[in-house]
DNA sequence: TATTGTTATACTCTATAACTATA
DNA sequence: TATAGTTATAGAGTATAACAATA
């Protein structure tokens, strides 16, 4: 519940500050992260649906942050990449000019930063492992 | 980003388990928590506007989780409060019948177990307190 | 026929603004 | 006039189902 909470909140935070959504965010991140890759790749490696991965993309880019290429060889398939603004946009987020997170953080003793450190570690190996069948 | 990530998996698990949404699982176990409360305190422990705070009271109350009475003294007030049912879905969700969530819980190491409960902590206190003015 | 991507549609969550009833 | 709550409206995020184009 305290994901569900926080989820909320750096929505809201979003929102007032003009920022990119996180859900946005999240999906820029993935496509700077794994190079270059195909809506459905996205998709998976997001979690999301398809035509979920579509708008995501069409929302990024309208606001320019990344590019399609039509691939050469196989009609159907285009390649999303991330842009110069895109890259500034993300290391903006991330170096902290995302004034709540900042102001909160900061108020955290070191080993209390070690330990959200270490569980968003663990909660990406959860989400990136493949559900035991 | 984990948080953003792992709160849409979670929605998707509640989604195909037929579980109460994570939204309303927070909402009940904080009127379970906090007591019988007015829509607007729960707006307020929960962080969420008023309206918002109606449509998930609404919510609930269909799904026979919470009843309302009103207030003797004051007309405009009313007070939420848990029902047994309401109790029920609560420990059961608790209890890991939340299949996913148990299954992937059960795959990590003690120490990372604790390292994700203090996290939790660590979150409610900040979502907790007031962000400095 | 199978796959990639898109469009159509619908539902949840959430917000803001405007309204009602009570104090 | 101020407060508690609701209704109206809107937008983001997400899903499923149906479709198009390509392989």
């Amino acid at each position: 519940m305290a994901i569900v909470r926080m989820a909320r909140r750096l929505r809201q935070e979003a929102d007032t500050g003009g920022e990119a959504s996180p859900t946005l965010a999240a999906a820029l991140s993935t496509i700077e992260r794994h190079g270059p890759l195909t809506p459905s790749a996205l998709a998976d490696c997001e979690r999301i649906q398809r035509p979920t991965a579509t708008r995501v993309v069409a929302r990024l880019e309208e606001q320019g942050l990344v590019t399609r290429t039509p691939d050469p060889s196989d009609g159907r398939v285009s390649h999303v990449a991330i842009t110069p603004a895109g890259r500034t946009l993300l290391a903006r987020i991330r170096s902290r000019k995302n004034e709540y997170l900042a102001r909160r953080l900061r108020e955290l003793e070191p080993d209390e930063l070690e330990t959200l450190a270490r569980a968003a570690a663990i909660v990406e190996r959860l989400l990136g492992d493949r559900p035991p069948a």
